[in-house]
DNA sequence: AAGCCTACCTGTTGGC
DNA sequence: TGCCAACAGGTAGGCT
């Protein structure tokens, strides 16, 4: 589910409720997910109050004081703020319960596949920044560093297809499956083409392709293809715009000719072989 | 060091 | 309708 602009439209979503609130509980309902929940999280953060909410890749962050309590939605977990009292569903994981002046609210992960992760990051530890989870990552794709000149040099030794490259997430974040398929539609680039091989002209269309498909996607909510929901339950609309992902087999909205699927690692890769090249 | 593969999980879908 | 295999948005970690 969650690439950048699902995790942005999240982050967004749970900021003005959490903002400058004091934390009043913490339920944990299992051990973990992808790891273990730190055990004493609730001592860490009960009466403690949230500075402000950020993200770094596809990691959500929640800065306190004295640390960082650090959200990955993995690839089914999204977040969700309700008032007291929901019936608990399947899979609900984690809650922090927090008061504001609406009275309390609870944060609730959802993430059938347990493939997320809630972790956190003690300021005596170190820069957040080093962290072992966010000290490989690349740049990010909406921030003034992130550029085709990047992208070129930062490939010059990579043989690897470009659709991996992205995917691998230590040049540029955030870039998941489906933006990495169409970014490349939008750029006009074939995904099998060896990442060192593309010139610094179509990293630049690149680059801009790809800042402004997740800027769009964002405006958008975010793209809801079976169970993303934002934090307020609606659904994103991104996915109504696709030039190829999901489209096997369909004309391609540039020249009819019909979208391939293909494996990359072990992933599926949609394109176009006309107007990728 | 790059690059490939596996593993972690449940839920949904499509073929028979 | 039921069963089963394949597949799904992420990514760390282990191996070559």
């Amino acid at each position: 589910m969650p690439e950048l602009p699902e995790v942005e439209v999240t982050r967004r979503g749970v900021a003005p409720h959490l903002e400058d609130r004091i934390v009043e509980d913490v339920v944990l309902r299992r051990e973990g997910l992808r790891w273990p929940f730190p055990p004493n999280l609730r001592e860490l953060l009960a009466g403690r109050r949230i500075l402000g909410t950020g993200r770094r890749g596809k990691y959500l962050l929640l800065t306190f004081e004295h640390g960082t309590l650090i959200v990955h939605l993995g690839m089914s977990g999204h977040l969700r703020v309700l008032p007291e009292g929901i019936e608990l569903k399947k899979h609900d994981h984690f809650d922090l319960v927090v008061r504001g002046p609406e009275g309390r609210r609870v944060l609730r992960l959802h993430d059938p596949r347990r493939f997320g992760a809630v972790l956190w990051h003690d300021h005596d530890d170190g820069e957040l920044e080093q962290h072992v989870l966010l000290r490989g990552l690349g740049v990010e794709p909406l921030e003034d560093k992130f550029s085709g000149a990047l992208l070129h040099q930062a490939t010059r030794n990579r043989s690897a297809p470009i659709k991996q490259v992205l995917l691998a997430g230590d040049i540029v974040v955030g870039v998941g499956n489906i933006y990495a398929c169409e970014s490349l539609f939008r750029a006009g680039i074939n995904p099998k083409t060896a990442a060192g091989k593309i010139s610094r002209a179509r990293y630049d269309k690149l680059a801009e392709a790809i800042r402004d498909i997740l800027a769009a996607a964002i405006v958008q909510g975010g793209s809801t293809l079976r169970d993303f929901i934002a934090v307020n339950g609606q659904s994103g609309y991104f996915q109504q715009t696709y030039f190829v992902y999901d489209r096997a087999g369909v004309p391609c909205r540039n020249c009819g000719t019909p979208v391939r699927q293909i494996k990359q690692g072990q992933r599926s890769t949609f394109y176009c072989a006309v107007c990728q090249r």
